[in-house]
DNA sequence: CCCGAACCGTAACGTACGGTACGGTAGACG
DNA sequence: CGTCTACCGTACCGTACGTTACGGTTCGGG
């Protein structure tokens, strides 16, 4: 044999043919115009069904690894463990919470967590769990070493870094994603998100910080 | 003519026996075990299809009559509008925060939701939007008049009672009702919730309280 | 040049389900 | 008792869609 393209059955990297028609799925996911067919997915990537029953196995293996091929693109720069003071810190979770609403308020992420709510009820083939390990509970590890680091650094204090960041989860999300989900009209201009960030931020410095919060950046509410 | 229990078509209340039919989409919606179909609906209420096509008009309708069928149950009774002093604020904080997420936790809620989400998707019928109204914002319009009295009694600040209703939301809900929403296996017990609660009320006052947060209540972490 | 693998495009199949039609029954009313 | 209304149960229809099958094309290897 040459090589073969065959099942992406695991959690292998697609091949750039393959991309291409998870980027196929994506795009009609977004446009939202008709439900997501077999069909349309064929017509849309320009490939036939038979070639994508062959790689992805059935429906729910399409839409699985969609979701990974999403989540793949999606990973966010870590912080800066050097020179941790307060004002790395605030940099850092702002940024996180930035990044975090921007996330959760594409068009395409919302149009996933829809399928995967909608999956969940089914109950069949773990959609819902791999969009939460990806997205909830991805962010949750790669922001806890930083939480701990600020905590030996004694610039916050916490007893559980679980909690604590779920509390900045709520801080920065508030109602956000369920009114998204729901069909909410939510404008989430780039400053809209900025300003959320930096107010999420400093609420959690005067829930969680040690002494008093760092100095705020301009065009605080 | 006698009597015309005929379509329910308006914001009408559902005549006992239309109400019995309601309650078998919800258990039906709750059990979860196959997907919501007319033909199980009728079996269920033992009542026949034609009587829910005349009865809701289509299939959205009978969802629609379910969500606001749903939603009439749940109305939680409203705070004390005497003697507000901080601890009666705390605790009505405290009834709201856990009323919430008894409601977000429970099967029925989820189900709902999940099915409201999935509609969202394909954009017709707004019933994400009913949902959306009955949960979210009717909560929030209860909430603020609360916010609004204790500003003026002076315990505690803020500019936009919007805002601050969205921290508390977000400072009760964290990242409860999406987990559930994608099937994560999260136990909600009583004590959880009222430990939530009781939490989420603490961080308000320490974001919000004009002096000091009142007296904690016993078991405080 | 020939062969086979991979793939495209499309037709075909089976089923699930929303929606409709129809026959049968129980009770209200004259 | 006759009739009408509301309703139950069920058969039926049309369509959408997941899944499979098949003919045709391209391309790399021998």
């Amino acid at each position: 044999m040459t090589q073969a393209p065959q099942t992406i059955e695991p959690s292998d990297e697609p091949t750039p043919r393959q991309s291409e028609v998870l980027d196929a799925v994506l795009a009609l996911l977004v446009e939202g115009r008709d439900a997501l067919t077999m069909t349309a997915v064929a017509r849309r990537a320009s490939c036939s069904k038979e070639t994508l029953y062959k790689w992805f196995g059935d429906r729910d293996g399409l839409l699985t690894a969609t979701v990974r091929w999403q989540a793949s693109q999606v990973r966010a720069g870590n912080f800066d463990r050097q020179r941790l003071d307060a004002a790395a810190l605030r940099e850092s979770l702002e940024r996180f919470a930035a990044n975090w609403l921007h996330v959760i308020s594409s068009r395409t992420s919302i149009a996933l967590n829809r399928v995967a709510v909608g999956h969940a009820a089914s109950g069949k083939s773990n959609l819902g769990g791999i969009v939460l390990a990806n997205g909830r509970f991805a962010i949750g590890e790669r922001l806890k070493p930083l939480l701990e680091a600020a905590r030996a650094a004694g610039l916050i204090h916490f007893d559980e870094a679980e909690e604590a960041f779920r509390t900045f989860f709520g801080l920065v999300g508030r109602d956000v994603q369920i009114r998204l989900l729901l069909g909410d009209r939510l404008e989430m201009t780039e400053a809209e998100i900025a300003r959320d960030a930096a107010r999420a931020t400093r609420q959690f410095f005067a829930l969680y910080g040690a002494k008093e919060a760092p100095a705020l950046t301009a065009g605080q509410v």
